[in-house]
DNA sequence: TACCAAGTTGACGTATAGGTAAACTTGACG
DNA sequence: CGTCAAGTTTACCTATACGTCAACTTGGTA
C-alpha cells in the first residue's frame, strides 16, 4: 500500500492505523473506549473513516503538547461543538483557556530552546576550540 | 516578606518554595528523592540555596513543557555537565534530540493556538452577527 | 476441513507523580 | 512547662495511560 492509495482510501482496519501512526492497536481501542474516537463496527471488528484518522491526528498531537486525554477529550468537543451549535459562551470559555496555556506553553519553549542553543554552543566550542 | 527580600534572601525553608511555586512541599520532597534537587540540612530540616531554587524553576518550566521528572533529570545534568566537563560528545547528542522534540513541539503548538483562534473566531462570530 | 492471521473483550500489571495520614521531633513563645 | 507551628519519615492510596495475556471468534487459504 503506498501513500496514494491510502490518501484515497476511506476505510482503515485498526492495524493500518496502529501502523501509521506507529501505536499499538490496544492504545486505540482505549481511545475509543474513553470516547475520544467513535469507528464504525461491522460485527464485532471495528471500521475507521477519515474522520476517525483525523481525529486520531488530533490526539496524537495533543499527546505531544503534553496534554491528558481527558483534556483532548474536551479539546475534540471543541470541533464537535463548533459544527454543531453548543452554548457558544462556555465554548469559547474554554478555548480562552487553553489558548492562555499553550501561549505559555510557546514562552517556556522558547526559553529553553535557547538556553539548550547556548548549551551545544558552548559544548561545541570547547570541541572546536578557535 | 516582599519581593525584594526575597531576591536578596540567600536560605529558604521548604514552605517558602512551595508558597513562592504554588507547589506542595510534599512535591518537593518528591523531586529531592528523585535526585532532581539536593538541598542541605540543619539536622534533619532541609534548608534550600537560590541553586536549589532556580533548579526548581527548572523542573517546573519541565513539566509544563510536558516532561516526565527523569527527562528532566536528566536536561538539569545538561546544565551540570557543561560546568563540569562531562563528555562532551554525549551532551551534544542529547541536547541535539531534546531540541528536535521541542522543536516539534513548536510547531505543533502553532498549528493548535491557530486553530483554536480559528473556532475562537466562528464562535465569537456567532455570538455578535454582522 | 483444518488452521493461521487478525480481530475482540476482560482481567491484571506497570510506571509516573504525587496526595494523604500517622506518628514523631524540635524550636519558639506565653 | 505546656503546646503550637513547622518539619521529618514511612506507608499506603490514587489517577493516568497504556502493555500483556488469556481465551475466544471469524474470514480466508492450502
Amino acid at each position: 500500500m503506498n501513500r496514494i492509495e491510502t490518501e484515497h482510501r476511506d476505510l482503515f482496519a485498526i492495524a493500518d492505523l496502529a501502523k501509521e501512526f506507529g501505536i499499538t492497536a490496544r492504545a486505540i481501542r482505549f481511545y475509543e473506549s474513553k470516547g475520544l474516537i467513535t469507528p464504525e463496527r461491522v460485527g464485532a471488528t471495528r471500521v475507521f473513516r477519515r474522520r476517525d484518522r483525523a481525529r486520531l491526528m488530533l490526539i496524537l498531537r495533543g499527546k505531544r503538547l503534553g496534554f491528558s486525554l481527558k483534556d483532548i477529550a474536551e479539546y475534540l468537543s471543541l470541533y464537535d461543538a463548533q459544527s454543531q451549535h453548543a452554548q457558544v459562551n462556555l465554548l469559547l470559555a474554554k478555548v480562552e483557556t487553553r489558548l492562555a496555556r499553550l501561549e505559555r506553553q510557546q514562552a517556556d519553549l522558547a526559553t529553553t530552546i535557547a538556553e539548550l542553543r547556548e548549551i551545544r554552543r558552548l559544548a561545541t566550542d570547547r570541541l572546536e576550540p578557535r
